[in-house]
DNA sequence: AAAAATTATTGACATATCTCAATATTTTTT
DNA sequence: AAAAAATATTGAGATATGTCAATAATTTTT
């Protein structure tokens, strides 16, 4: 069962999918797709984590945000150019599912509350880069910073202390700095006892400083 | 007859919007809607030019993008919270057509092909915020402001030169950047013949070059 | 037409953040 | 287990950009 907009489907229609979608695993490191690389499966994660970044000419990335299982992936290029615009790559160890995108217009072609549904979905996604613009935009990188901790606590790990496999590098990319300036402020927020770190293992210690250090700082 | 995703509505359900719509008019620098408020008419401009930004708890504002005559303005709480997430200001006067949000939710509902074009749409600003996201993000100062300057000529005023209603702060605003930056790198620009420009006055001499500011630094 | 208010411009200065380079640590490969 | 590679850390220095304050030019109001 779906715990993603696919839930949504009329019985036909996710039989259809059951039938047409098929398994693929990426191991940690691997790449799913790359910006500019053409559209043509939708995937749903069924295990694994996943960064979303944007690519630029340069070295530069951007993490927009992470997948986790259970989540779907389409992405702008669907119904514009059928191109991918941003590039999805492994942090886990991950089970896919890729759906043919034209299965995928059909059940919004004929189930309305479907298509209701995806657009919904659309919505949020484009609330959250709203918020990714903001925080980007007008927060130092303490700000920053204390955003992206906040971020993997709540909406990826769901818990105070976690374990990442987030390189310092990954967690500079989705905070708008250098890796150098993430170390720093990490050991910042450690020696100011906002939280603990130790390699790959964060805890959050002073939740409350750390919102207000996103939001007044 | 609309120039926008409306146009892909059948006979019947354009009559019944062109019915229900409402004309309200607003003068330079009122405001449509405010971010938070709630969100319960979708907006086509008949004439004028708005900005669409972002704020946030300091003063500080984002200009995402410009909307022209002809264009729609739903946001991303259509299905969602119904709450709005920009504010839309009137650059010059403007008059404005608002159709009620449930009525176009049931253009929806009926018209699996216009849903598909909804979501064209949706798709389309989507790949507009990740390219703001990235300029925002990779450029330093004259990239940012040369993006602005092209943004300008191409998409909105269509010409190499233009008068604008934009002030020194909007244009620093859409280019991330403070007011006395936008005005230092504006004269930059000028002593480097790049472009011609006397107070709202601009003109685009040497594209190529901005072009190149652009993707290279 | 004068006064007031807003917006634009310029300069001096402060500082947050990046760059680069050296070293340390951890992970992967042999 | 040793060697190699990748990642993380620290420090010193450079610089792009913001802040603040003073002045100039427009625009709006009276």
């Amino acid at each position: 069962m779906f715990t993603n907009v696919l839930r949504y489907l009329e019985p036909e229609q996710l039989k259809k999918i059951e039938e047409i979608k098929f398994p693929v695993n990426f191991a940690k490191g691997e790449t799913i797709f790359k910006q500019g690389a053409p559209l043509t499966h939708v995937i749903v994660i069924n295990k694994g984590l996943l960064k979303v970044y944007l690519e630029d000419k340069e070295l530069h990335s951007i993490i927009i945000r992470l997948i986790k299982s259970g989540e779907i992936v389409g992405g702008p290029g669907f119904h514009t150019d059928y191109r991918h615009h941003f590039s999805l790559t492994a942090l886990e160890d991950t089970e896919a599912f890729f759906i043919d995108v034209m299965q995928f217009e059909n059940c919004i072609l004929e189930n309305s509350t479907f298509a209701i549904k995806f657009i919904a979905y659309l919505n949020r996604g484009h609330i959250g880069l709203f918020n990714k613009l903001r925080v980007f935009e007008h927060k130092h990188m303490n700000g920053r910073m204390a955003s992206t901790l906040l971020y993997l606590s709540e909406q990826i790990y769901e818990a105070d202390e976690f374990e990442t496999e987030l390189s310092r590098q990954d967690i500079a990319d989705m905070s708008a700095m250098t890796k150098e300036s993430s170390i720093r402020i990490i050991k910042n927020f450690k020696d100011s006892s906002i939280i603990e770190c130790n390699n790959n293992y964060f805890k959050l210690l002073n939740k409350e400083h750390l919102i207000n250090i996103m939001e007044n700082g």
